[in-house]
DNA sequence: CTGAAAGCGCTTACAG
DNA sequence: CTGAAAGCGCTTACAG
């Protein structure tokens, strides 16, 4: 029985596994089995401690459970982020690149649910350099999913000799599982489709940030197929973002400042960079597509209820999340059996989806992503 | 020393305290003094002790710590969020709404942090009724902090008489806190301007999922506003959204089927929303803010990138997520002394940002909620 | 099938 | 200041 009283505060302790044995007059150890689907308990038993846990609500802590049955179920992802502090100036500028990493953890999420697993989530910056907040994460876990490359090649392959670790976007190890999706079968469908469909003569490639692996496999891809496509190919540091808004309206502005000339078309980085860019030069009043295309990268929902609608490499960004718990949890699940196959590096497909702002014209909806 | 070899799936454990201690030549609870920095151990036995922590890369299991020392330094967060399959079509129409609560997510997170916790993170369908998996997260954390209404008031105040809960934009109870900001005054103040500033005749307000309780407040306030303001007040079933882009363009694409008429603004429950609103009205070549003006609610970084720019009520969304980890936090602390002040209701203050979408001439940038 | 007991890896009174 | 020991709340061989 719970007490009940007229103040609120009073605050009232979770059954233990003890207090469940007194009700239904079993062991400690009848509960658990009951509990856990072991070695069929009588009929009889299993009636009394369920009654029993059903009356006193009782669910097992966490804390013991993981530390007797040596697994949390609990695995730590860490997201790289700006640490700002939250002043409105500031986060205003930074925040929104938030989207593509959060809609990868749900697609984890999802997955973990039905595992039973809970996601701890933490970001650290992207300067950090020593990584002690991510080894004392993997403590409280029993595995680890890193975003991007947060950790040197060396410091990974050591986490991973310790507990199951899977990167996103990032190199595998011999300790270590890699997925990603394919960057480069991607930005060369979308450097074709601008060169071949549309007869761009010029485009450039408005980076993110410099050291993802991301965006290297981007940069290049788009180089290769440019020279390929006889495209004069634009970059340089001046056309360095930072896959957010603000970013690639940063670099538009300074371009026309410097009255620099712009290509024919601009391929963003992501989607989030693409957003800015519209909306820089929509306030100089430059027509897109008609003056300048302007591509994304990942296909965020929004990209679709922007005007000019957006076109965008497709990621599928949920089943990456997906498919890194789904290695994750066989690695947990296996860890006793020892040697694994880890140093994988798994590839999930991109599609080019073709929309106004490349300069092709309207399309009925739900054709998307359906041409050939 | 850790075992160097040439197969990377090669597994090692991580050093228990007992390992330190070996290293070191001193007993498990010196290790455990110095690492907690109780009562000043001697020079020379925190150097010892120091330095084999160093060589081995210990770091305290977190199921072990958190059972003896009854603290997980772990907060459940609960996001209310439609559960459903990753199949692509579907997720595309619903994923939208993730960006409000992942940011007031990220606010907390950003304290967390300095406390040296971090976020169990798990979502719950809109409709779930039994909050059986709730109280089961409970269990793995110190405390909770609840998106939106998802219990009903009972379960509250007894799972409140458990453990710490703070709940966002929900109705404290006598066991819990709970953090929201000020709709009324935010909605009041977007009302009265469009009926002052602009002199619309008529209001439509498109509402977010009925039973949210921000939806209902928002609701409430427009419609005493626009009485108070002498508008015409357009609402009902045709205008019920789902906070979504998706469910946005629904309704004026049925209105407009319809043959409706539609009023001269339409007040929409949030920024997601107003993005299908004008991508709608966008393909019906509807002027906005011309022919119907719009506004959103929250605003949310990409409202600044839209064309033309949104209008919206800006909600301290970081604040929000901070200031409910930091109540929280407090409750944790002072869990020991028992009594606490529950059943308060902390109400941050809204502000109205002006942009064009709403009929506002384009003003320089930085001047935004500037205006008296 | 069931109970008594050991043990998971820590923290923290309790002695010395 | 430091060590030996108890205890946190579970799970799981080990006996019976």
């Amino acid at each position: 029985m719970v007490t009940t009283d007229n103040n609120g505060a009073t605050v009232t302790p979770p059954p233990t596994i003890y207090d469940v044995a007194r009700a239904a007059g079993v062991s400690i150890a009848s509960v658990s089995r009951v509990l856990n689907g072991q070695r069929n308990p009588r009929e009889e038993t299993r009636d009394r401690v369920l009654r029993a846990v059903a009356e006193l609500g009782f669910v097992p802590d966490g804390a013991a459970r993981a530390l007797s049955a040596r697994l949390k179920e609990v695995v730590g992802v860490v997201v790289r982020r700006p640490q700002l502090l939250p002043t409105e100036g500031v986060f205003a500028d930074e925040d929104e690149n938030l989207q593509f990493p959060d809609m990868i953890n749900r697609g984890m999420e999802f997955v973990a649910q039905r595992y039973g697993y809970d996601l701890l989530i933490r970001s650290v910056d992207l300067h950090e350099s020593d990584g002690r907040r991510i080894f004392a994460l993997a403590r409280k876990s029993d595995g680890l999913i890193l975003h991007d490359q947060v950790l040197s090649a060396d410091q990974l392959t050591r986490l991973g000799r310790q507990v199951p670790v899977v990167t996103l976007a990032a190199t595998p190890t011999p300790t270590t599982v890699n997925v990603r999706s394919d960057n480069q079968a991607g930005m060369r469908e979308l450097v074709r489709h601008l060169a071949g469909e549309h007869g761009y003569g010029s485009i450039a490639y408005l980076g993110g940030h410099w050291d993802s692996p991301d965006n290297v496999a981007r940069f290049e891809a788009a180089a290769q197929q440019a020279a390929e496509s006889g495209l004069e190919f634009v970059h340089g540091p001046q056309w360095q973002g930072n896959y957010c808004a603000a970013g690639g309206a940063r670099v538009i502005e300074g371009l026309l400042a410097d009255g620099s000339d712009l290509p024919r078309a601009i391929v963003c980085a992501n989607d989030q960079t693409a957003i800015g860019v519209l909306y820089a030069l929509g306030q100089h009043g430059i027509d897109v597509p008609g003056q300048v295309a302007v591509t994304g990268f990942d296909d965020i929902p929004v990209a679709r209820h922007l005007s000019p609608r957006l076109t965008s490499v497709r990621q599928p960004i949920q089943d990456l999340g997906a498919t890194a718990f789904e290695t994750l949890h066989a690695m947990i699940s296996q860890a006793a059996r020892d040697q694994q196959p880890r140093g994988r590096d798994i590839v999930l497909p991109t599609r080019l989806n073709r929309r106004e702002s490349c300069g092709c014209s309207p399309e009925r909806p739900g054709t998307e992503g359906l041409l050939p």
